[in-house]
Parts: C-alpha cells; sequence; structure tokens
DNA sequence: TATACTGTAATTATAGTAGTTACAGTATAA
DNA sequence: TTATACTGTAACTACTATAATTACAGTATA
C-alpha cells in the first residue's frame, strides 16, 4: 500500500492548524517528503472541494472546512484509495480448474468489502479527532 | 500489500476440494506461483493448526477441518496479516512539530483499528462460503 | 516583467515482493 | 539400506511498486 492517505491526512491536520495558505514546499518539510509529491496529493483533495489552491507568488493551500465535519472516509474516497487489495493475484482466467480460474475474481470481491469496511470505519473519525489526538497526547505511562 | 492472504485462501479451497494430500508443487501450479512461495505460507497454516503436512514420499498437505467452521479471520490470524498498514510514515518523531512528530503514530493507531474492522468483517466468512462462490458462479450477464 | 507558486509529466532511485535455487531433514517403500 | 519424494528454510536474484528528483508550462501577484 502507498502511503497517500497518511500524507493527506498529515497535511490537512497541518493545514488546519495553521490556518493560513502553506506552500507544497513548507508541507513536505513537515511530512517528510518532496513537495511534487505532496502536490499530486492535495490536487485530488482539492479536486473533491477538502482544501483551496492559490497559484502564482503567496499562494498554496488552504484549508476553511470544518475539521469536525471532514471525515477520514471522506479523505480516502477523495483519493480513491484502496486499502487493502493486493496487485497480485492468485491463479488465472484460462486455466481449467474452477478453483484456479474463478479464486482471484473472489478475492477481489472480499478486498472490495473489506475496502468497504475500511471506509464505513473511518466515517466514525473526524479530522478533529485526529487533532485533539495531536494536541492532547494521551500521558506516556512511564 | 503482498498476496500471501489470497495464496493462503486459494490453497485452503484447494486442499478441501481435493480432500487428500497434495504436494506444494501441485499447489504452486494451481496457485500460478513457486513451491517455496506455497510452502512458506501452507507452513504457518500447519502451526495455526489448519491443516496438517506430511513430509517424505507421498507426503504433502491435507485439510482435515469442516470448511463451515473456518473463517477466514482465521486464516488471517493465523498469517499474522496486516491489510491496511503502509511501509511509509510520514514525519518524524524528532522534530519540534507536534503535528510532524505525532501523526505517525497517530495514523498507526488508525490503521490497527481498520486491520481489526477488516478482521471483524473476515470473521462472517468462512471458507464454505467461499466454495459456494467457486462452484456455484453466479450466471454471466451477457 | 520578475517572482513564487501549482499542476503535471518524465526519469531515476529505492525498497518491497515474488521467483529461483539449494539443501538439510524426514517419511515411505522397494 | 538405499532411492525417492516430500517439507522447511535460507540465500540469492529478478521484478515491480513506490518514492524522490528534475523540469517546465501555466498562473497569480506585486
Amino acid at each position: 500500500m502507498t502511503g497517500e492517505f497518511s500524507l493527506a491526512v498529515h497535511g490537512l491536520i497541518y493545514l488546519s492548524h495553521m490556518d493560513k495558505t502553506i506552500s507544497s514546499e513548507t508541507l513536505a518539510k513537515n511530512i517528510c517528503t518532496n513537495p511534487a509529491r505532496v502536490r499530486k496529493v492535495m490536487a485530488k483533495l482539492k479536486k473533491a472541494g477538502l482544501l483551496s489552491a492559490r497559484e502564482g507568488a503567496d499562494g498554496g493551500y488552504l484549508f476553511e472546512g470544518d475539521p469536525a465535519r471532514i471525515t477520514l472516509a471522506q479523505v480516502a474516497r477523495a483519493l480513491q484509495f484502496s486499502f487493502t487489495a493486493p496487485a497480485w493475484r492468485s491463479g488465472g482466467v484460462d486455466m481449467d480448474c474452477l478453483v484456479a480460474s474463478g479464486m482471484a475474481d473472489i478475492m477481489d470481491q472480499v478486498y472490495s468489502e473489506l475496502d468497504a469496511a475500511c471506509l464505513s470505519r473511518l466515517e466514525t473519525v473526524t479530522l478533529a479527532d485526529i487533532l485533539r489526538q495531536v494536541f492532547s497526547p494521551p500521558p506516556s505511562n512511564q
């Protein structure tokens, strides 16, 4: 799996915390990755309306929504992100055996159900929940 | 994500269908992979008691359980398989910013909740369910 | 018109994943 | 007792998915 979803959530949290326009370069430094990768992900979030982008001098990304009303499920959907599907598929459609020819499709369906289960779980988590965790970390138990 | 889980389910379905001892080589042909990879995965399933293995001539793997009583969650747990955790983590623990230093741990927790959601969904799917899908495929809609 | 951005593509580098080969250990049967 | 056919496991190679780098056209601002 790619780190795209982590990057997107991290970016949104940083933006909503800063509450001003932030460039891909500043974001990339905070996230520990490169600006081009940040821009690719932020562009998708922009298309989904989760943030706005301004080109030109003093431009960058701006989060204007209500963190309490944006769920992680919305973020995942904005990215069209698949959490569980592996690249490798077992068997082969042209094989004679029903198991060998059928398993890949059946597993694809299983993974799509798992993705749905993940999204359903993420419907219950908002950016505000994550912000709380970031800024009120539980006391360390030492 | 690796294809380990797909491979394990495919193998178990094939074994339960054949109802006799099958070598890693035969399994590998059906799954379309190599015997060593099959043996690595089957060894884990054996340790979890999901099948038995016999070494020596005429050896191989044998499924003896009741497909209706084995869930895909048991299979995933036998492999200690993580469905969602990405390798890449954002930010860095030593950074000054609370967002940059805290996000990775928070996302790890999110992914662990997603894995739990996946397992919970897989509790409801048995090998017998998969066998039914393999051998009573829904009519194609052409 | 210079500057500082985004959006995007092309390329390179890295790392995660699968494939290959090899061999010690073990069960079976001639 | 020896040949055969397996598993279990490790070491290595090959492949492919992912991230990093570089570059540049387009655009907003001053």
